[in-house]
DNA sequence: AGCACGCCGACT
DNA sequence: GTCGGCGTGCTC
């Protein structure tokens, strides 16, 4: 009898140990079924050995399944150095690197995704009347179920602590019963080819890239490919990767989101015919997810592209592992385990001793630094592969009458292409129609009523929308200080822009594309589709256009209003206003006729439009990386931000001043003062924060193996905090 | 996280 | 008395 430590998805941090009969082979990654408390659950034999807990306690482990593949030693140990580094139970971890399908006992349904509907009696209740006016937790559910019909478990628990008992109570009363669950949508119909630029031959740049890291085949060895956009990164992964595939080996591809992968997966189609390509997000329906997983552990996948969630997939003969746009913040979880795809991707690969290839037009600071200190290969494509670079120009708002947010120059440019019939891009960082709707006489902008934020409107709906809580409400007609009655939308979003082109230019075909207009599953393929066949003239778009797509008529890209990032108090600010410039601009010009690029603002002097303008990523970036060791950010100082929310700001505040009064003091790590999260009240919640930083990843880790200890003792009743390592957004 | 247990105030 | 909100403790 061997004791075995098994992961269970409970939010705890140690494993726990269940009785094993008898070893038919290495149990190790193993799924088991295992009862747990009052129930059953799934969970994944992590080690082996002596019993840490009393023997009696000691459950044996109900069910082995000894026929499927084990989670691979490196999965494991991922998970176990995830766990260690980002201070996240290892539980979690485990199970979430197993495909949904995989989580669920089968038959004996756990708690989650049970459901239940009305009976034909309960059916036949006009209202909740029929219960006493004081039963508030069973009227709560039944008038749930009389407005739906059924409902899953969960849902019901959110409505009441009390769900378990009036649910028991409305099945004994016969109005509610057990029911299937409903069967699940279909699957999206699949998507047509978008055309693809023809296969051609690799430049010099591109061939040297390739050859080093085919070289490096075998070794872990992390590059850092600086390519400038439309300089052909995604050639140099191919070549490497049509290497790897001639000794058998698998290719791991992470992109930074959903929207990216059909178009890779098609990429990887037409230049590998025949390939086994296995895509894996969170998009995925739960069966084409468990499929795609199974093509990689099996290793009949030879190449699996998929979000940061893929970091964690089983691959038996992983060889290379790429990662795409690696600056791109969407590699960082923002929830939960707060990993670094990007992070844990080299991490992989140094497990499993191979390359891993980070690429970017504009690398984070935290890969140039790396790159710069000899610890990652540099590896540069300077020039584009097919069609000049886009042509960058400053348009100086300031004296200037803008028409509804666009300048005379941009109309003009945009007027020209569409005389030529070419597509222009207007770039807009903000959904919606104007980010504020204010009073003329007092200034008063409607606010969100459970956020600091305002209310931004939407005019499509005649709606005012919280962009942080998603509350909204009609638009106001009077101003809610002064009671005045001229109230007007300060700002512009895409809606207002895309309204104001449509005036503009008559008889253009102008396609909006952010999260509003995409809402729908599969609309930006379409969308996209759309575009390539050139049935739109002029984009209008948020990041959701930015990344990564290739729209060979299009020619121009006008940039709106991205003043506010020049001086705002995040010191990645400007990082990333030139990666998003960067990348939006890269958008210009990759079909024959070469792109131009406008960018609107009041500050055309600012050194980070000349770097732009002269495609200069690494001069900006040893000027940032400058500023940066000057003022002791990262990357040359570690940090980890404590959060925290509660309903009230003390509470928050209490249990961050405890917190900052638990940390140990000297030891190298600087403890920065308790302070309001940049929004400090979302959805109702006030949140705070406290930032710890250290010189040395080292040390900050050491502090954290205390801190945390003690952060546990510390009474934090009526407080949601998170610890979160390498912090992205504040 | 679930889930049970037990305390206590409010109403048929 | 019951019901139901809410705090506490436990899970190998």
């Amino acid at each position: 009898v061997t004791i075995a430590r098994v992961a269970l998805d409970v939010p705890l941090p140690q494993l726990f140990d269940y009785r094993l009969p008898l070893l038919e082979r290495d149990p190790i990654g193993c799924r088991v079924v295992v009862p747990f408390a009052r129930s059953t659950r799934i969970g994944v034999i992590v080690e082996c050995g002596a019993p840490r807990t009393a023997e009696e306690r000691i459950k044996p482990v109900s069910r082995v399944f000894w026929a499927e593949p084990a989670l691979p030693a490196d999965v494991l140990e991922l998970a176990r150095f995830a766990s260690r580094y980002y201070r996240y139970p290892l539980g979690p971890i485990v199970i979430g690197a197993l495909p949904g399908a995989l989580r669920r006992v089968r038959g004996e349904a756990g708690t989650r995704g049970r459901w239940l509907r009305l009976t034909p009696a309960g059916e036949g209740l006009l209202s909740v009347d029929v219960l006493p006016a004081r039963a508030v937790a069973r009227r709560r559910v039944l008038s749930h179920f009389l407005e739906h019909g059924a409902a899953d478990w969960s849902a019901l628990r959110a409505l009441t602590t009390s769900a378990g008992r009036a649910v028991a109570e409305l099945i004994r009363a016969g109005w509610v019963e057990q029911a299937q669950p409903p069967p699940r949508p279909p699957l999206q119909p699949p998507q047509r080819a978008a055309r693809l630029p023809s296969a051609r031959a690799l430049t010099a740049a591109q061939l040297e890239a390739a050859g080093s890291v085919t070289r490096a085949l075998g070794t872990f060895t992390p590059f850092l490919l600086y390519g400038v956009t439309g300089s052909g990164k995604t050639e140099v992964y191919f070549h490497a990767i049509d290497a790897l595939l001639a000794s058998g080996a698998q290719a791991l591809v992470l992109v930074p989101e959903i929207n990216l992968t059909p178009q890779l997966v098609q990429r990887f189609g037409a230049r590998f015919p025949g390939l086994r390509v296995a895509a894996l997000h969170s998009g995925l329906a739960e069966g084409d997810r468990l499929r795609a997983w199974q093509a990689a552990q099996s290793g009949e996948a030879e190449v699996v592209i998929g979000t940061r969630l893929a970091v964690f997939t089983p691959l038996p003969r992983l060889g290379l592992i790429v990662v795409d746009e690696e600056h791109d913040a969407s590699y960082k979880q923002q929830e939960g385990l707060r990993y670094s795809a990007r992070d844990l991707a080299v991490m992989r690969a140094k497990l499993r001793r191979v390359p891993a290839l980070l690429g970017s037009a504009t690398p984070s600071l935290e890969s140039f630094a790396q790159a710069r200190a000899g610890s990652y290969r540099l590896l540069t494509l300077a020039a584009r592969a097919m069609t000049a670079p886009p042509a960058v120009r400053c348009v100086d708002t300031r004296g200037q009458r803008l028409r509804d947010g666009l300048s005379v120059q941009v109309m003009e440019q945009i007027d020209r292409r569409l005389q030529r019939g070419e597509q222009s891009l207007v770039f807009v960082n903000r959904r919606g129609f104007a980010p504020a709707l204010t009073c003329s006489a007092c200034g008063w902008a409607a606010p969100c009523p459970r956020c600091t934020a305002r209310l931004v409107v939407h005019l499509g709906e005649q709606r005012l929308r919280c962009h942080y809580c998603g509350h909204q409400e009609r638009i106001a007609i009077r101003c809610a200080a002064c009671g005045n009655q001229d109230l007007a939308p300060a700002g512009h979003g895409t809606q207002r822009i895309e309204s104001s082109l449509v005036d503009a230019f008559r008889s253009a075909r102008v396609l909006r594309v952010d999260r509003d207009s995409t809402r729908r599953r599969a609309a930006f393929a379409g969308m996209q589709e759309r575009i390539l066949r050139s049935e739109v003239d002029i984009l209008v778009g948020t990041q959701m256009l930015a990344k990564g797509h290739d729209f060979p008529r299009l020619t121009l890209v006008s940039v709106v209003n991205t003043d506010s990032a020049l001086y705002s108090a995040d010191f990645r600010a400007t990082e990333r206003l030139y990666a998003l410039l960067t990348q939006v601009g890269g958008r210009a010009g990759r079909g024959e006729v070469p792109g131009e690029v406008l960018i609107q603002t009041a500050f055309p002097q600012h050194p980070l439009f000349d770097a732009v303008q002269r495609l200069d990523y690494p001069g900006f970036a040893s000027a940032l990386l400058e500023e940066r060791r000057a003022a002791r950010f990262p990357p040359f100082a570690y940090q980890a931000l404590l959060r925290a929310e509660a309903h009230r700001r003390e509470t928050v505040s209490a249990f961050l001043d405890a917190a900052a009064g638990a940390a140990a003091v000297g030891e190298g790590v600087e403890v920065f003062d308790p302070v309001p999260a940049p929004v400090p009240r979302v959805a109702g919640k006030e949140r705070g924060h406290l930032l710890v930083q250290s010189t040395s990843r080292a040390r900050l880790q050491r502090f954290l193996d205390s801190w945390h200890a003690a952060l546990e003792e510390i009474d934090a009743r009526h407080v949601r905090w998170a610890l979160d390592v390498d912090p992205l957004e504040f």
